[in-house]
DNA sequence: GCTTTGTTGTTGCATAAGCAACAAAAACGC
DNA sequence: GCGTTTTTGTTGCTTATGCAACAACAAAGC
């Protein structure tokens, strides 16, 4: 259900009368490279993550580093997503060789001179990719929320049960190591293998490395 | 330069054809009223706060509440922004008297069979609203990331010295009270007001109650 | 007016979790 | 192949912060 390509719905004829209208362009990042720094691209361009996988990461005045997002083929980001503030560096960095798609913002939000028919549907497809966006966002809040280790973590891995492939036995392997969980979940890593440790001790789950599994915690209520 | 309504740009001539289209209607919700709980509403619809203020919040399974958003005039929410997860729910709730716009989803995704023109203009709208609201969450994510509570009201102090108000003096005064500040940011009241304390006493700020001023700290570096 | 509710402010105590430091295993680069 | 880097896994110590419990004050309701 998930729409990963701004031009979907848009036969390869009307994409020649789009493309000299929002003026896209692709480029390619290699592993490690940084794809843009807030403040520093155009402020009236989107990007699309077209492949590949990225961060979008800030940096405070101490000079520490966090991670915000996880960026996935499909992602927009850039500017007008996650505004500028002082005392924070925004930047993007290529975690896979990615493509990415730059397009004009300023003709998102100008009606189009040449009305061309699919103006609106790049533009609905866009809006749902922002919508998308605000999930990964509000999920990420969701879980920062938690106060303790164990319900971060626990409230991940029912998330992520839900999201990756099981196998037969229930097991299913989280999209990231354990170091990137821990900085996505804003914890001490040796801290959340600490709890992880006890959680199994304890029968919530079990798994070793990226493998888990969640029992189904008992009825407990009145 | 931020958007609060969706029909802006279009005249009302053209509001008159675009309304059985859109399929728009208002609501309005007194302080305390539950304005929907995500699940119950219609997924394929978007809620509009158009004035007053609400507020976004998380049960979890422990039933501990926390807070996601504070919403305001132009934000935009429902399902689309925030998908429900299982052991989550999510209410909204006016903190004020409220009037909120819902709109049908499906009709912004799919192309208008009327192709009434102002269609994509509602959608660009929708759109930056959207990319409004992801601006307010990466806010919010990047103060939940910093790791004390001092980094995290320091950090927001220092955003909201540049979106308040300010006096002749430099003192601003914040637009939640410190219990929602606390929830906010997902610390202990009675530990931040502590930490407020000790920042008072060490000059970083100054301030009583809700107003505050923040002393640029001087270079430490290199 | 009075009562109730919410906000600000404070402190003592217990502990969850950060930090530092290490080792083994796995993955990567060449 | 072999060296380097990353990931997983572990533990002891220390402290930041959550929790509980309180009091004074302000605001809201009647």
């Amino acid at each position: 259900m998930r729409i990963t390509n701004v031009f979907s719905q848009i036969s390869k004829e009307s994409m020649e009368k789009i493309l000299p209208c929002f003026k896209p362009y692709w480029k390619e990042y290699s592993h490690g490279e940084t794809i843009l720094t807030y403040g520093t691209s155009a402020p009236s361009q989107v990007e699309i993550l077209e492949s590949g996988k990225a961060r979008l990461e800030i940096l405070n005045e101490d000079g520490d580093v966090f991670l915000i997002e996880h960026l996935e083929a499909g992602d927009v980001f850039g500017e007008p997503f996650s505004l500028p503030l002082e005392k924070f560096v925004y930047t993007v960095t290529a975690e896979e060789d990615c493509r990415v798609l730059f397009m004009n913002y300023n003709h998102i939000i100008k009606p189009c001179a040449n009305l061309c028919e699919h103006h609106s549907q790049i533009i609905s497809n866009l809006f749902i990719m922002a919508a998308q966006k605000s999930q990964g966002l509000a999920l990420h809040i969701s879980l920062l929320h938690q106060s303790t280790i164990r319900n971060k973590v626990l409230s991940y891995l029912s998330y992520a049960s839900t999201v990756c492939k099981k196998n037969a036995d229930g097991y299913f392997t989280i999209p990231m190591s354990l170091v990137a969980l821990a900085e996505y979940l804003s914890v001490d890593r040796s801290a959340m293998m600490r709890e992880i440790k006890a959680m199994k001790a304890e029968g919530l789950i079990d798994g070793n490395k990226r493998e888990f599994k969640v029992f189904e915690s008992e009825f407990i209520g009145h």
